[in-house]
DNA sequence: AATCCGGGGCC
DNA sequence: GGCCCAGGATT
């Protein structure tokens, strides 16, 4: 099980490095823990391509919690409307004025004093601590989910989260978190898809449970 | 534990 | 017309 593991991940970075997004901007290793922060919560339930389309002015206009959370409100709806949820613009704003008050404007490094920011719950704590600082933190979403279940295999027909994070703690190659993640998001979303799944261009489909 | 949010893309 | 998308807050 460990031995196949390590081959899974082997295989899924290399079809990563071929066939991965790599020209996501936030993935640029130039991008700031806030840039990526900002990412994060516009990912939420939203496709990367429809973030895509919006994420490349807003942080342009608003850099900072500091400069994001002294904008007209209307002005921040405004700029993330294509992506839906309009809630997100009291993420924003909530989440800016926290992290000014608590943490010097200034994204945190800690899950605990993530998960304590309005609109971070413990995907987008671990999402950030691996991508914006280089931690190894796993972080399981329903696209990540739904590939471990697959080509693991799960025992019970309606698999635990919490199996999946275990798994995906075990699978993360230690200091390779943050590559890893988004193998497994990019996978997710162009071959191991929800519904109609790409199977012939799989390279699991050979020992995959599904 | 269940419900709600939401515009856009793709059946 | 229904389902899905880098989930989380609310009840």
């Amino acid at each position: 099980m460990a031995d196949e593991g390590g081959e899974f991940v082997d295989v899924l970075l290399e079809w990563y490095a071929e066939n991965g997004r790599h020209d996501l901007p936030w993935r640029d290793p130039s991008a700031s823990p806030f840039e990526i922060f900002v990412a994060e919560l516009m990912l939420q339930q939203t496709s990367a391509e429809q973030v895509r389309g919006v994420y490349g002015e807003f942080v342009e206009q608003y850099p900072t919690a500091g400069t994001l959370l002294a904008a007209p409100e209307e002005d921040v709806a405004k700029a993330i409307e294509p992506l839906g949820l309009r809630k997100r613009t009291a993420y924003f704003r909530r989440a800016s004025a926290q992290l000014l008050a608590r943490h010097d404007g200034r994204v945190p490094d800690s899950r605990s004093e993530l998960l304590n920011l309005h609109g971070v719950g413990e995907y987008t704590a671990a999402s950030v601590l691996a991508h914006a600082y280089g931690r190894d933190a796993s972080a399981v979403d329903t696209n990540v989910e739904r590939v471990l279940a697959r080509v693991f295999g799960s025992e019970s027909a309606e698999p635990e989260s919490s199996e999946m994070w275990d798994l995906s703690d075990r699978l993360a190659p230690a200091g390779r978190c943050d590559d890893f993640l988004h193998a497994l998001i990019d996978f997710g979303a162009a071959v191991c898809t929800a519904r109609d799944p790409n199977c012939e261009s799989c390279p699991f489909e050979a020992t995959c449970e599904y």
